[in-house]
DNA sequence: CTGAAAGCGCTTACAG
DNA sequence: CTGAAAGCGCTTACAG
């Protein structure tokens, strides 16, 4: 079933049912009509790829979204589509697999439907220096830095992932923290977990406090059981630690439960911090310490930057954010 | 830069060029070397469009998954995509958003690419007796039954999910429980969450113990802060409840923290129980009681049937798997 | 082993 | 307002 078994169902040419199609003028309503009717009866959908192929104008701007589980992307999307859709411009979007090369596959749509922007939730800077140059329209990375890459169309939105982990190590050391442990980031290290690993060991050690990585660190997967695992080895070892930091909150909902499953209490035994403030430090008992980032304001930010330099021509912008150290219920002072 | 570009460049014709992109035999070593460098070179990426429209050939199995954050059916697809690759049949998996409507998606992409089956990870049977006629290849909805549609080529794999809430409910009334709130399941009713909701009502009728949906039943959006208001307004007008049953684990995740932020304690004052058995009711403090959906069996018997549907022209199949119930930390006996 | 040509199903000037 | 025709970028017989 294609457009020429529709235009001659309906006694019209092709020409008139792709205009129908696409809600073009120049259509008489009798054909119109007609012409909708027979689509109807027969569930014809038109076929995407000579569509595509055929169109040159530009599709609605594009959000890859890396990792589907994860809940800071799913907040910062909302006020992102809001912010386009007053400046009337839709937005569509994609999720890739957490091991997925998202500037591969962003490459693979740009060839295919051309459109006017895109936007990274999440994904690494590394791909993004080997493929981006093949990219010909305005990028935003969000959650990420692309300010040491230098492309031309590649602007980026972050908070500053190594002084938000500095201030929630300094938030555990202020209340008499001496031996913290520090959960999180895979062993291939991505930049984001990179960079507040880096800012809470500096937290640590400036406070003239040894932190052994070999010791005190223990990385893990993105989940609750790479959380409760690492918290587990890391205890394992560790008799004497008095609070974790672990990289993500989902990380920190995981370890809540292998510290409680030694029989120890949250804070009372042990302190426990987050990051990214998602719904699992929220909701858990208790409500865990963590970063928030403001996701309301990256993905506005995101869109806002976007727009600036699809109707400008605006340079690439980096735009570094705030950050928030949400102090809740799980860490105790000593 | 498309395909005519580097073969000049290469100094082949293009099919030449489109043979090596698909790597098929009949090339030259010195033509495959030369054109592989030439497209690395350019960075050059076949287009997408142009290709699917052309092949008429079918394309690998498409998984269509709803709702993005859903961790069941995360759990799903692993055990699916390795009982496809058994059988030398690849995946490839389209997330949708909530409310999409995931048949028309389908068609659409049947149109477009020609898969050689599909599956559906969750999915409203409504959707599908509307337009499924449409679909032209051999399809499983998992998590949902289609036993009732009659489709020639469409399977179910599912759970009895009344049986199962029934089974649940009789857990909390067998631990003396008799003043039950039920929450979960939007207003406008989906089938899964009507068949747990009616097979708990009768669960508890038949014991003959009234239960009012006015009063004992509150439904509420698939989250965490769907389940946290939704226990606070149950609670707000029922005084004398002792137990709740959430209709999914993150609204039962949302619910402990209600319960928790009344002053109360679960089990201790609220016994709690959810449904699925994610990560929610795994590492919850306490962990929550609730039935298990096995993923792995739905996985397999999903692609078990869609192989045989595939290769062996077997008709539609609806298998009915078993659930568990999980016991935890969550429900006390009275 | 290689190239020239047809055609996949659309959209879009162009002519009427 | 409508239709005939070109062409988007590929793949695939077909001829060499």
């Amino acid at each position: 079933m294609n457009i020429r078994d529709i235009a001659a169902k309906a006694g019209y040419g092709v020409g008139t049912v792709s205009r129908v199609i696409n809600d073009q003028p120049n259509v008489s309503e009798q054909a119109r009509a007609r012409i909708l009717t027979v689509m109807e009866e027969c569930g014809y959908e038109p076929n995407s790829n000579a569509r595509y192929l055929k169109m040159q104008s530009q599709t609605p701007v594009a959000a890859f979204v890396m990792g589907v589980g994860n809940r800071l992307f799913g907040d910062i999307l909302g006020p992102l589509q809001t912010t386009l859709a007053e400046a009337n411009e839709d937005l569509v979007v994609t999720y890739l697999d957490d091991d997925a090369d998202e500037v591969r596959a962003a490459i693979a749509y740009q060839n295919a439907r051309h459109p006017k922007g895109m936007l990274f939730l999440g994904g690494e800077p590394r791909y993004f220096a080997e493929a981006f140059h093949e990219i010909e329209v305005p990028s935003v990375l969000v959650t990420g830095s692309a300010a040491d890459l230098g492309f031309e169309r590649l602007s980026s939105v972050t908070i500053d992932n190594e002084a938000a982990a500095r201030c929630l190590c300094e938030h555990l050391l202020e209340h008499g923290h001496r031996r913290i442990g520090i959960i999180g980031g895979s062993k291939t290290g991505n930049q984001t977990s990179t960079l507040r690993l880096a800012g809470a060991v500096a937290a640590i050690r400036a406070r003239g406090i040894s932190f052994d990585i070999a010791r005190d660190y223990e990385p893990c997967d993105f989940h609750e059981a790479g959380g409760y695992e690492a918290a587990q080895r890391l205890l394992d070892r560790n008799g004497d630690l008095t609070a974790i930091f672990a990289l993500g909150d989902v990380i920190a909902f995981g370890a809540l439960r292998a510290i409680v499953d030694r029989g120890l209490r949250v804070p009372r035994d042990i302190s426990l911090a987050g990051f990214d403030d998602t719904s699992f430090s929220q909701y858990a008992v208790p409500r865990i310490t963590t970063i928030r980032q403001n996701a309301e304001q990256l993905g506005r930010a995101a869109a806002r930057i976007l727009l600036a330099n699809m109707h400008d021509g605006a340079p690439a912008a980096h735009e570094v954010g705030p950050f928030e150290l949400i102090e809740r219920e799980s860490v105790r002072a000593l």
